[in-house]
RNA sequence: GCUCAUAUAGCUCAGUAGGUAGAGCACUUCCUUGGUAAGGAAGAGGUCACCGGUUCAAAUCCGGUUAUGAGCUCCA
């Protein structure tokens, strides 16, 4: 006789095993029409699952996160049962839920076309008003396999021989359509509100490349058609901000045919690159790291003895000059102990940090560049901090310090901290591993910072921590990184003499604030949608005329701000003065300082900030001080004044 | 690298029964001297990504190459 504890922590009693419907029916009818799915013992179940004994249940909905999951898992069936039904020849494989929505792929010798997802979409909806009851069937895996066989799924044959021992297995039936499946799923398709197909793309049989190519459906699904109305709107939202498309309006920079995945950076986009690179110097200088340069090309036998060849031979650009091989290269750290093995160095030097702003060149596959967030030329705020095991957790420390300093110039605040360490391959040994990995988590620890656990995704060389950051609609960037070293420094013949005169190989920090200075900042024009906060907009304030005869006046006060140390520029193009200001407001002019016959005569200027904002007529000096407390702030979010 | 798609003026894009190309904006010139998101007129501008094939004839059809886009794989 089960004994139901609800999660209000209220029991109720039940003559008989009842179904998880039949629970929530006994709740109310509500609840009975609401419920998807229920968790029996934190199990999820389906609606139809018996509970013969005592047991905790809650009753998921559409409200609940996992019954939005679960939506979408059947949205999932009911786009393989639609597609089969359109074109039988297509054999099934999985259909999992992804962020946001989910997919399935197809195994055809059709090609899916948008128009073919629109018939899909349509009949996925006749399926919905059908409302067919999604039955759960249980059976052995023979019947399983027999059964799939004689379907001609081949794909799901081989899920079920893979299915490990022991492993219940289940089928979802609906209507004449079915499928192999742990669950749960939803009592009938009718439950299944707001879903829409996105796109189709190529994906491979279980990931691996050398395996048969599937197609892929992906699609979304939401509780309700308001909240897939939010998320549409969304993506329209990112879509919106492409750094590709910004660039391009705001002449930052292009990308052409003779040189793929390299930037060309035009002066507008320059002067962004070049006021990012002289902050993170000042910064870098200030956190005692020494600025070095090393060379572009180096000779193929120090990245076989740095190990590289071995395991990025492909990913590098070589050439052959005077009968000599070089590589272009792909990263400074073995520059950089170069640099450290000039000169004998005491103990006393340590810890010894180096940066550069290292330009390197990665050969990466044609199918992976995109926009500059992922380019085969780039520069990284690199740095390789040389220290004993003593001074990780310290330098580990500082740097975290660093890294909250300037992600917090640029306006971000939320910063997600992982923590990832040893892998199954790796160098090394335990002790050294425990060690390292203690001192990251310490130094997380110390500061009191929320971190997650990543257990096998460290670098075969040492463990890491990886810093992503949050931009304004609220993707996630990994940017930073600190990576403990325990390979390299060896490999290169890296010592130092120890107090007891000893020599040591000291252990190598690998670390980058921002990454690539091509990536950061395609993920500024997208967080700041092109609109830079002034110290970082390529002009800070353009003054306009409203006609010929206030142009002498304009030039002045250009003269006046260039002095002071902003970028200024003057509009005197014989244009109304409506038709300037809509061009400057659409290229994010920070401050656009409108002068004419009453600014002249009051030697003053009019200053509209950002959209409309007026700010009134100020003497010179009063300008010079607002653009300097602006810059001044630089992406710090102070006042109602910024976005 | 793989699959699919795309490549036309500086930009955004039209251009299918194959017959040597169009629009808007931008640009140039002229008129206009106008107070906070588009004043008017005229003009110039293209080897239709590249290479090859089919055809009397190719932006258009076919093949290849390159680049770009989406996804997959990869990302030291």
């Amino acid at each position: 006789m089960p004994v139901i504890t609800l999660p209000d922590g209220s029991e109720r009693r039940f003559d008989r095993p009842v179904s998880v419907h039949e629970v929530a029916a006994d709740i109310g009818p509500g609840l009975a029409k609401a419920a998807l799915a229920g968790v029996v013992d934190g199990e999820p179940r389906d609606t139809s699952h018996v509970i013969a004994d005592d047991a905790a249940l809650s009753i998921v909905t559409e409200r609940d996160e996992a019954g939005v999951e679960i939506l979408r898992h059947s949205t999932a069936h009911l786009l393989a049962q639609a597609t089969q039904q359109l074109f039988p020849d297509t054999q099934v494989t999985i259909g999992p839920t992804v962020e946001d929505g989910f997919y399935y792929d197809f195994a055809t010798e059709h090609r899916f076309t948008p128009e073919d997802l629109e018939k899909i979409e349509a009949r996925m909806a006749e399926i919905v008003a059908q409302d067919l009851p999604v039955e759960r069937v249980v059976c052995s895996r023979e019947e399983a396999a027999k059964l799939f066989a004689e379907m001609g799924e081949h794909f799901k044959v081989q899920i079920v021989e893979d299915l490990p021992e022991g492993e219940e297995i289940s089928l979802y039936r609906q209507g004449e359509w079915v499928d192999l499946c742990r669950g749960p799923h939803v009592p009938s398709t009718g439950k299944i509100k707001a879903f829409k197909l996105t796109k189709v793309a190529g994906a491979y049989w279980r990931g691996d490349a050398s395996n048969e190519q599937l197609q892929r459906v992906y699609g979304t699904a939401w509780a309700n058609k308001k909240a897939l109305k939010a998320y549409l709107n969304r993506i329209a939202e990112a879509e919106k901000r492409d750094h590709r498309k910004i660039a391009k309006k705001l002449g930052l920079f292009h990308l052409q045919e003779e040189a793929p995945g390299m930037v060309f950076w035009h002066p507008a986009g320059w002067v962004i690159y070049q006021t990012i690179e002289r902050y993170m110097r000042e910064q870098q200088l200030a956190y005692g790291y020494e600025e070095i340069k090393t060379p572009q090309l180096v000779d193929y036998s120090l990245w076989q003895r740095s190990g590289h060849a071995d395991k990025f031979a492909d990913g590098m650009f070589m050439l052959k000059s005077d009968e000599r091989d070089f590589a272009v290269k792909p990263m400074n750290c073995p520059c950089h102990i170069q640099v450290f093995n000039q000169g004998l160095k005491s103990y006393r030097d340590l810890p010894l940090r180096l940066a550069e702003f290292g330009s390197c060149h990665r050969n990466e596959p044609s199918g992976s560049l995109h926009g500059i967030m992922r380019v085969r030329g780039f520069v990284q705020d690199d740095a390789h901090i040389f220290c004993t095991e003593d001074q990780i957790q310290g330098e580990v420390g500082d740097f975290i310090d660093m890294l909250h300093d300037v992600y917090a110039d640029f306006g971000f605040s939320e910063v997600i901290y992982r923590l990832s360490t040893r892998p199954e391959q790796r160098v090394g040994s335990d002790a050294d591993w425990d060690r390292a990995e203690a001192a990251l988590a310490k130094a997380l620890d110390a500061k009191s910072l929320p971190w997650e656990e990543l257990p096998g995704e460290g670098a075969f060389y040492g463990p890491k921590i990886e810093f992503s950051l949050k931009d304004c609609i609220g993707r996630v960037w990994q940017l930073g990184t600190i990576q403990v070293d325990f390979s390299m420094p060896g490999r290169l013949d890296a010592q130092y003499v120890a107090e007891d005169g000893s020599r040591k190989v000291p252990v190598m920090l690998h670390r980058a604030v921002l990454g690539s200075f091509e990536r950061f900042i395609g993920i500024l024009i997208e967080h700041f949608e092109g609109e830079f906060p002034t110290w970082l907009s390529p002009q800070q304030a353009v003054i306009v005329n409203i006609t010929d005869k206030h142009a002498d006046y304009a030039l002045s006060v250009q003269e006046t701000l260039k002095n002071n140390g902003f970028r200024a520029v003057c509009d005197l193009r014989n244009e109304k003065i409506g038709f300037k200001i809509r061009e400057l407001e659409m290229k994010k002019t920070p401050y656009i300082i409108v002068v004419g016959d009453q600014e002249v005569e009051s030697a003053t200027v009019s200053v509209r900030a950002r959209h409309g904002r007026d700010l009134g007529s100020m003497d010179l000096d009063s300008l010079v001080t607002t653009l300097t407390d602006d810059v001044g702030r630089r992406g710090r979010l102070m006042g109602e004044d910024k976005h």
